[in-house]
DNA sequence: TGATTTACTTATCAAATGATAAGTAAGAGG
DNA sequence: CCTCTTACTTATCATTTGATAAGTAAATCA
């Protein structure tokens, strides 16, 4: 097995994920809020409740940024800010109602365009790409 | 087959593809330049000789700053703007020398990140890997 | 040959992003 | 109790990136 070839193939490969997934999310952003903005709901979206150091770290954010973009989320009532009991440094965020009502929308529009781009795959098809995600994300794009 | 699961299952995946790439790619770029810049270069590199044209519509970015930004990568010598003989409006646009050297450089780098994430994985697995990549970049990931 | 289109450049401006210094407040460890 | 560390905030600044207007020069078209 020669890793150099599959290494390319993998620098083609990801090209073209971020190419599709370009594709894909265009136009699902609304436009009151930046794109680091909309990763970071994306991020909440799928790991709330998360912690402010979470974001930052997985995001690969400084602190003092994310904190502000937080800031700016909050201030456009698209998140909520919710004090740990136990350590009152810590502080867990969720999407607010209008946060989840944005976010289903975005969702629904890279769906949206998602189904189109599947339509003409087969029943195999769709099982084939199921279990090829599979195999890459627990064999190489693991985290 | 439920077409909604999978687009889960897709959004996960995407998110960990973001990720590795991320983490594999960290360190390789060279402080001379930008990140926009250096994603211009990885794109050169694998598509040259192409236009300044071409580079707008894959990189997504308007004509004016793409021209600024090879200008830029000009100056720093990294690259060479070879007048078109046919249609003297077009230029084509290569690695200089130097480019090369520092593309290299950093497909070394990252090549060497990459065999750290596979060292594990036996033959089977990168057999599986590849097969995967392929079902993936044909049915799904297509352009 | 004159009008239109294409390929690219120059210039300018605003906004987004990144980096860093300095601070607060609470928990943890000796 | 005192020090250190953690979690987060505020403020500031430089740089990068994006958007747009206006221009040049060559090709195409009618």
């Amino acid at each position: 097995m020669d890793k150099s070839a599959l290494f390319y193939k993998l620098v083609s490969f990801t090209n073209s994920v971020h190419q599709v997934t370009h594709e894909l999310t265009r136009n699902a952003k609304s436009d009151s809020i930046t794109q680091v903005q909309y990763k970071i709901l994306e991020y909440i979206t799928v790991s709330q409740p998360v912690t402010t150091s979470e974001i930052s770290s997985c995001m690969n954010m400084s602190l003092p940024n994310t904190s502000r973009e937080l800031r700016k989320l909050s201030e456009k009532r698209l998140i909520d800010k919710i004090d740990d009991t136990e350590d009152r440094r810590k502080q867990y965020i969720r999407l607010s109602n209008d946060g989840e009502i944005m976010m289903n929308k975005s969702f629904a529009s890279i769906e949206t365009r998602f189904l189109e781009r599947v339509q003409n795959a087969s029943n195999d098809d769709l099982e084939d790409i199921e279990k090829a995600l599979d195999i890459l994300q627990k064999k190489l794009f693991y985290q």
